[in-house]
DNA sequence: TGAAACCCTGTAGCCGGTATAGAGTCAAGC
DNA sequence: GCTTGACTCTATACCGGCTACAGGGTTTCA
């Protein structure tokens, strides 16, 4: 099959295929006279593996140790445990920064409940202070976690 | 004072603040014959006021937003409240996505305990299979909200 | 035969920074 | 007055994980 088909099978815009294929995700298909990528069943499975675990939110490169496997199923399968629970642990870690992160913002939110001018909002005057003294000198470190924004 | 210093005093790096300053969150500075960036607290304050955003995740585009409100404090500030209220949303739907990934995390986790040959680990086979089919088709976007890895 | 739909490579953009290169400036010590 | 080192300047490239072109070539179907 050539990349459209590929494409819809698994749900995964034609131009990210490609872009899995330079960073080594995917294994370069065979072409046609005409340079086409030709795919098969493994590459449909391959790809849905690494989407599974960017529904995860695994990074590519986490992918990329788990793919490693699949590419020799005799290795002894610790290390993806050990991974999983990595992962698992920045999730939780992250889950708990926002929460904490929700709990300030609700506290702002709470300091200004009508419409007044902005000199005399209440939240104005709480971001100008500082909500959290104590997070500043932090580094603010997400480590592997980014923000919640894109 | 020069950049230096007000990246002590506000515990931010050089570069940040002169990537503010080309955002447009901090005004152009006055210059010395040199053409250092000469700072006074004003500058400060309205660092402090940015970085203290930032340490809420919001956007530089909200923060942008924020500071309109600093520059004329005779407006009404719903708006403020409005910005507030659609972060703390932002923050909320993204704890419930990483609570229900943290589930899924911990379900494909539950699936090898031991050390075995990869190709027989329950998590390999999980993630290949897919471990919420309903989620593939869906999009996944995540809004404004991005992914919990940098 | 000709138009639409597909495919190719290469490059640039998104966000919020971070990290360099290469040059200029300043303060202190000798 | 000269050197050393710390600071500053601009400009540019890089990070992840895509996404979106531009500018071509190919296939497919009527």
């Amino acid at each position: 099959m050539k990349i459209g088909e590929l494409s819809t099978r698994t749900g995964t815009p034609v131009e990210t295929i490609r872009y899995y294929e330079r960073e080594g995700l995917l294994p370069p298909p065979a072409r046609t006279a005409a340079n086409y990528r030709i795919y098969g069943e493994p590459h449909v499975e391959r790809l849905l593996l690494v989407r599974n675990c960017r529904a995860l939110d695994m990074t590519l490169d986490e992918i990329r140790r788990l793919l490693r496997f699949c590419d020799d199923p005799a290795d002894n399968c610790g290390e993806i445990n050990a991974l999983l629970d990595e992962h698992i642990g920045h999730v939780a870690t992250r889950i708990a920064e926002l929460k904490a992160l929700e709990k300030t913002l609700k506290t702002l939110r709470g300091q200004c409940s009508d419409e007044r001018a902005a000199r005399d909002c209440g939240i104005l005057q709480g971001l100008a202070a500082g909500p959290e003294p104590a997070r500043r000198d932090a580094e603010h470190k997400h480590g592997l976690l980014g923000p919640t924004h894109g």
